[in-house]
DNA sequence: TTGAAAGCGCTAACAT
DNA sequence: ATGTTAGCGCTTTCAA
C-alpha cells in the first residue's frame, strides 16, 4: 500500500526544524545572496535530508510564470512532428522549462480547447502548429500576453513569429529535379487538406513547370482524401495513395514522373506501379517528400526532400525563449528553412 | 506590440464588478449548488464578457492536484511511442487532464531529472517508460504518493501497475511462424540495449526453437549496436542492421530465416540480402517486429508482429485514472497485451 | 544577515 | 443564498 506517501515537505518544515524563518530558508535554497554561509549549508543539509522538493505551483502563482512551454501539434505519428517534439522538448529542458503537449488531430474544436487550456495553465509561451481553420484561439493567447510562435504553418494575420519549412522551395526543387532528369509530364500527389504547407508545395511545383515551359493539364494535381479527426497511427495512408495511383494508371497517357506530398504516398505509388508492371524510375520516376526513415531503404531507394526538422524545432524554441525574455530579436519575423533534395535511385534513369 | 496583453481577469474582478463576494463568484462558476439562479446567470454573463479564464495554478495549489499526467518516454520518433503519446494524450484530455511530456532518450540522468521535475510540478500521476537503469527515481515518486504506472518496460521491484506488450509472446509467435513456414535455422537480430522488451523477445524465440527441437548455435542472436543518448530522428538505424547483416552473410552456412527486433532492422536486412543476390522469402525469410507504417508496402511485403499500441496507451491511462481516484482496480497488477502476427509475403515461401 | 507581513488566485470551512 | 475567514507554499517587500 504505497498509497500512504507522506505529505511533501515544505519550506516551513525546514524552517521549523532549524528555527529559522521561512523566508531565510527560501533564500538559502534559491541561491540568493544576503545569507550566511553556515546558515545556507545548514538549510541545504536539512533540505537534502528530508528530500525537499520545491512546489512549482506555489512558486508560479507568485512569480506569474509557470516555466512551461505549451506545444500544440496535430499528430505525433507524423515523423516530422515527432522530431519536432524531441528537439523542442530538449531545448525547453535545457532552459528549465517543462513541456505541456496537446494534440489537435487537425480539429478546430480541439484547437480552441487547447488554447484555452494553455491559458488556464499560465504557460510561459506556446509553440503551435495551427490547424489553420481560423486564427481566433491563438489571437486570444497573444492578446493576454502569452508569447506564441507559429510552427510549420503560418497565420499571417496574427503577425506572430513563425518558423517552418520552405515548402514552396521543396516542391520546386522536387519538380525541377524531375525535369532535370528528363520528365516532361509531371503529376503531383497531395493530401486533400486545406493547409498552407500543401498549397505551397503545389505552388512550387507550378513554378518549376512554368519556368520549364511545361504544361499542366487537368489532372496534374491529384488529391488523396484525408480522414480527419481520426486518431490515426499513420500520419498518411499509403493505401489511399495507392487507390488514387491506380486510378491514374488507367489514363491514356501516363506522366513521366510523380511528385508525392510525402514518402508514405510514394509507398502506395510504388505498389500501384509494381502491380501495373511499371518500373521505377525507367517507366516512371517517383519523388517523395519528408525523407522518412524508410525511404533510403526502399527498392529503388526513394529520391525525396529532406525536412530540416531539428533546425526548425530549435529555432522555434529559441524564438520563444527570446520572446519570453522580452528582448526584441534580431531575427526576421518569419523564417523559412530550406529543405534539401536527396537524390536516390527512384529518379536515376538509365539513359 | 501585442506584448501589452492586459492582466488576466480574476474572480475578484468579477466579484467587484457585480458587488458580490469572491466566494460566490467561485461557486457560481464552478457549478456548485447553493446559489441563486439569477446570481449564477449574472456571474456567468460577466465572466463571459470579460473573458475570464480560471487560473489552474491557484486552484491546484489549494486542491493539491494539478490535473496533470506526467508522461515519460524514451523517444517520440519511435512510432510505437508516438502512438502511445496520441492515445494517452487523448484519454487524459477526455478527463480534463493535461499532459506534461518528458523525453529521456534512454539516459538514466535524464530520467532522474524527469522524476524530480514531475515531483515539483505536483502531477496527479505519471505514466513512465523507464530506462531500466535502476528504479530509484520512480520509487521516490511513489513514495511521496504520486500514482505511477509503468509502460512497456516493467520495474518489478516497485510493485507498480504495469501495462505493456507481451514481447515474449511476440518473439515466440514470430519464430514459431518461421518454423511453420519451414525454417530450421533461425537467427535473431536485436538491438544491443539492456532492456526487458528485447530480452523477452529473445526468450520467446528460444522457447519456440526449443519446443521445435531446433538448435541455436553460437551467433544465433545477433546484436545491432545502439547509439544511446543521441537525439536521433530514427528510432533505430537500418544502416547498422545492414552492416550486421552483411557480416552474417559472410558465414559459411546461412540461416533459413531472420527474425528482426523491429521493422527498421528488416529494412537493413532487405538491402543486404538484395545486394547479396538473395531472394526474400525463397532464399531467406524475414520477419519484422512492430508493423511500422511502411511494412505492408515493402516488396516483398513484410511479415511482422503488430503491437497493440493504442490499447496499451488506453489501459495505461485508465489504470492511472483509477489509481488517482483511489479505487482498488479489478484489473491485474501487471497486464501484458498480446501482439498479433501479420503474415505477409516475406515468409510466403513458394514450395 | 535575518524576520515579519503581505499577497499571488483560488477553494473550503464556517458563519450569517 | 451569500459573505467572512483562513490558508495552500511560495516570493517579495519592508523592517529590524
Amino acid at each position: 500500500m504505497r498509497r500512504a506517501g507522506g505529505r511533501r515537505h515544505t519550506l516551513r518544515d525546514i524552517a521549523a526544524a532549524l528555527n529559522l524563518s521561512v523566508n531565510t530558508v527560501s533564500r538559502a535554497l534559491s541561491g540568493k545572496d544576503g545569507i550566511g554561509e553556515k546558515t545556507r549549508a545548514l538549510v541545504r543539509a536539512e533540505a537534502e535530508r528530508v528530500g525537499y522538493v520545491p512546489n512549482s505551483m506555489a512558486r508560479s502563482l507568485v512569480t506569474g510564470s509557470a516555466m512551461t512551454f505549451g506545444l500544440v501539434i496535430t499528430n505525433p505519428s507524423n515523423p516530422f512532428y515527432a522530431q519536432l517534439i524531441s528537439s523542442i522538448e530538449l531545448r525547453a529542458r535545457e532552459h528549465d522549462y517543462s513541456l505541456l503537449l496537446t494534440v489537435t488531430d487537425e480539429s478546430a474544436e480541439n484547437e480552441a480547447r487547447a488554447a484555452e487550456s494553455l491559458l488556464r495553465s499560465s504557460v510561459s509561451g506556446a509553440i503551435v502548429v495551427p490547424v489553420q481553420a481560423g486564427a481566433d484561439p491563438w489571437q486570444r493567447l497573444g492578446a493576454v500576453g502569452v508569447p506564441t510562435v507559429l510552427l510549420n504553418r503560418d497565420l499571417p494575420d496574427l503577425g506572430y513569429r513563425f518558423v517552418g519549412t520552405d515548402n514552396e522551395l521543396g516542391g520546386y526543387r522536387a519538380t525541377a529535379h524531375a525535369i532535370a532528369c528528363g520528365a516532361r509530364s509531371i503529376v503531383v500527389l497531395e493530401e486533400d487538406l486545406p493547409i498552407t504547407t500543401i498549397a505551397d508545395r503545389i505552388a512550387g511545383y507550378r513554378r518549376a513547370m512554368t519556368e520549364a515551359g511545361l504544361s499542366m493539364p487537368r489532372g496534374s494535381v491529384m488529391r488523396v482524401p484525408t480522414r480527419r479527426h481520426d486518431q490515426a497511427a499513420l500520419p498518411w495512408q499509403p493505401q489511399q495513395a495507392y487507390q488514387v495511383a491506380r486510378r491514374m494508371l488507367r489514363r491514356a497517357r501516363l506522366p513521366d514522373a510523380v511528385v508525392a506530398g510525402n514518402d508514405y504516398f510514394a509507398l502506395g505509388l510504388y505498389r500501384a506501379l509494381a502491380e501495373h508492371g511499371l518500373k521505377v524510375p525507367d517507366d516512371l520516376m517517383v519523388i517523395g517528400f519528408g525523407d522518412h526513415p524508410f525511404s533510403a531503404f526502399l527498392s529503388p531507394s526513394l529520391t525525396t526532400v529532406r525536412l530540416p526538422a531539428e533546425e526548425v524545432g530549435e529555432i522555434a524554441a529559441d524564438l520563444l525563449l527570446e520572446e519570453i525574455a522580452g528582448g526584441r530579436s534580431a531575427r526576421p519575423l518569419k523564417q523559412l528553412i530550406a529543405p534539401t533534395l536527396v537524390e536516390r535511385d527512384s529518379t536515376a534513369r538509365k539513359r
